[in-house]
Parts: C-alpha cells; structure tokens; sequence
DNA sequence: GCTTTAAAAAGTAACAT
DNA sequence: ATGTTACTTTTTAAAGC
C-alpha cells in the first residue's frame, strides 16, 4: 500500500514536472520569437489540452510544446513559419509540422489557412521597407489572391514575392536576396510568384 | 464537358501474396540476378520485374508484395513471372496463391483551377487537412468509399486507398457533386 | 513509431552547370 | 539564371527493431 502511494506520488511528481518543462520551454520559445504573453497563454491551453487528450504518448514533450505554439501564433494572427518556430526549437522541422497537424485534427483546432498577409509588417520592418510598400504588397496579395494564384503556394513565398514587387513598385528596391532572407524562402520561389503575380496584376515585366 | 471520371488513371496497384512456403533469402538472393537483399536496412528482398514493371518484395515468411503495377492485371502478371522465377531455383510455390490488392493509387483531372482556401472552409476545416506550408496539396477523407483524395489547385487529383478501380470512379463522383454543391466548381 | 517499395499530384529546395 | 535531382503528402502490405 505504502509502495503504492509512492508511486503515485513519483508519477504526479513526474507529471507535474513534464509539464513544467513543456511550460518553461514554450516561454522560453515565445520569448525568442518575441510573441506576445497572449500567444503564450494560448499555446499553454492548447498543449494542457493535448496532455489531457492524451495526445503526448509517443511524441516529445518538446516536440508537442513547439506544436502548440506554432498553433498558437496562427490562431493569434501572428503567425511564425515553420522554419522560424524549428529555430528556437531543438526539434526538427519536419516533426513539428507532423506533431502540428496531428494535434490540430485531434484537438479540433480548425486552423484556417495562413493569410499572406500576416507577415507583411514583420517582413517589411525587418527590411526596413515603408508603409507604402506595405500598403502595396498586401495590395498585390489580395489581388492576386482573388485571382486564384495563392492556391497550393507556401504564404511566406507568397508574402516575399509580393513585398518584393512592391519595394520595385514603389521606388524602394531590395533585391531578391535580401527578401528571401527574412522570409526564409529561396530567391527561386520569390521569382517564381513574382513573375505570376506581376501577370496576374497586369503590371510591366 | 468531359466528364472527370473519364480522365481517371490508374498510377499503382499494391498487392499482397504469399507462396506457402518459407524461404532462405540469404540463398534467393544470390542465385536470384537482380534482386537486392541487405536485412540490416530491410527484412524484405527487393525483386523488380521490366514487363511489366513492378518491384516484388520477397519475405522469410513466403509472404510477398507487389508495388507499382499499372492495372491489376499487370499485378498478376508481374506476381506470376516471380512465381516462376523461385520455381526456376528449385522452390516449391503454390499453383495460384490467392492475391489480394491491398490499394490502388489514382489520378484525375477535374478540368478546371480550384480554390483551395474556399474549398478548405467549405468541405469544413474539421474535415480536411490544407496545409500549403507543408504541401500544396489539399487533404480529403472519404468515408464512402473510404479512400484519401488530395486535390491540387490545378484540378488534378489522386485517390489512394482504394482496393477496387470504381472506388475511384466513387470518390470522384463524390468529390464533383460536393463541389458543385458548394458552388466551387466552374 | 521506424525501416523499404511504387506511384501521382505541385511546391520548394539543394546543388550543379 | 536554368536544369536536374530530390524531398514534402497520401495509401498499403510485408518482418523486425
């Protein structure tokens, strides 16, 4: 009986502790991305909810607790791509997407597609870019968007394609390069949408 | 307009089999030219066939798969040279072990772009997988017939999961008139 | 869960030319 | 800057780790 007890008390003991741990890193993660304490809250509700789910068994702690900040930030409207969240993260990419979308469809998230748009000021702050150029890009991507192109494109590729256009557009050239550095996309992919959007928009070549 | 069901291909047929007998793999695959044996990566032993063309995995056990046959004719084609292949190095193998196709792997063209995004929130994001970060593919479930659709924003689609050709012709079907309902199509 | 096999879809990426 | 190769997703069996 006393064996028992302990037990229960070392697997509470245990528990508690993983949980503490798949907290701490989530804060630790979201300070590094610089999200908002709100994103936080949300990634810890969305990860106590996994935990209740019993969602955990056979994943990492970890790899859960990036998944559900990553969810976190798209259902806060400021999403961080994959590629962002898996740098502060000691968990690979690929995992995080898999462990993402398995806890998205269990959990009944209901995760809307991510809108371009939503890196738009991240991305042009970092390139130090105007609010014309802004106002722009986000111009380029509804537009194109209505036209269909968006569907099947990666939002990061598409958000860098339009924002590169709308740096030419407006007199405020970056090139290729410096874009798809802070949208962590290659400067293929930016040419490959531009060339589409620019068609799509009617504008030169 | 054509009809999406008559631009249905079938893309791969996988099936299993077995020849009732055990066997030395170690020995099969020295006397068996071409086939490709290394129990530290695979279990299996990997036989492929040219006409027509499919790769065999061969087991310990007798049991064996078949993958990347165009038709299930061309799967009990391809099983059948295999058969005579382990008779050639002296292997006793049933005279026709039951073959079971296991899925089959379709394409189709829907004739016209699809918007994914709509699509996503009209199926119903509880339903389907669109994760365009990850792949460009969206991901449809089917209960009836149960198979797994992935459209693309092009208006081709493939249907795997399916054990029988008109699962296929099912799915589409489905898929055209949900579609329609939405409004999403044309 | 992973390993291997095949195949399509379209996007993205890595590396070579 | 283009071209090739390769990887992402889904499905499915097999035996073993």
């Amino acid at each position: 009986r006393l064996r028992k007890w302990q037990e229960r008390i070392r697997t509470k003991d245990a528990g508690e502790r993983n949980l503490q741990f798949a907290l701490s890193e989530i804060d630790r993660m979201a300070s590094a991305l610089g999200v908002p304490r709100s994103v936080r809250e949300v990634a810890s509700v969305i990860y106590r909810r996994a935990l209740k789910e019993d969602l955990i068994r056979g994943r990492s702690i970890e790899g859960v607790a990036t998944s559900a900040l990553y969810a976190a930030c798209r259902k806060e409207g400021i999403p961080r791509s994959l590629e962002e969240i898996s740098e502060v993260s000691r968990v690979e990419r690929k995992e995080i997407g898999r462990t993402y979308r398995y806890i998205s469809q269990e959990l009944g998230l209901e995760m809307r597609p991510v809108d371009p748009k939503k890196y738009v000021p991240r991305f042009c702050s970092e390139l130090e870019l105007s609010e014309e150029v802004q106002t722009k890009a986000n111009e380029i991507i509804e537009k194109t968007a209505e036209k269909g192109l968006l569907s099947g494109k990666s939002p990061t590729g598409y958000a860098a394609a339009a924002i590169y256009a709308a740096s030419l557009l407006c007199n405020e050239k970056k090139t290729q390069r410096e874009v798809a550095d802070v949208a962590q996309v290659t400067e293929v992919t930016i040419r490959n949408r531009y060339q589409e959007q620019i068609e799509a928009m009617g504008i030169h070549g | 307009m054509t009809d999406p069901k008559d631009t249905i291909n079938i893309e791969n047929v996988v099936a299993s089999t077995g020849i009732g007998q055990e066997l030395d793999l170690q020995s099969v695959a020295m006397d068996l030219e071409g086939a490709d044996y290394d129990p530290e990566q695979f279990p299996g032993l990997v036989y492929r066939t040219q006409n027509p063309k499919s790769a065999a995995l061969i087991f310990r056990s007798g049991k064996i798969v078949c993958t990347g046959a165009k038709s299930t004719d061309d799967v009990h084609e391809s099983l059948r040279i295999v058969f005579d292949k382990l008779r050639e190095l002296q292997i006793q193998v049933n005279e026709d072990p039951e073959i079971i196709v296991q899925n089959i792997v379709t394409s189709a063209d829907l004739g016209r772009n699809l918007n994914l995004n709509a699509i996503a929130i009209g199926l119903g994001l509880e339903n389907i997988e669109y994760e365009p970060e990850q792949f460009p593919g969206l991901v449809y479930r089917l209960d009836e017939p149960e198979v797994v659709a992935l459209l693309f924003g092009s208006g081709k689609l493939v249907i795997t999961g399916g054990k029988k050709p008109v699962d296929a012709e099912h799915a589409v079907d489905k898929i055209v008139s949900r579609l329609e309902d939405l409004g999403l199509l044309e």
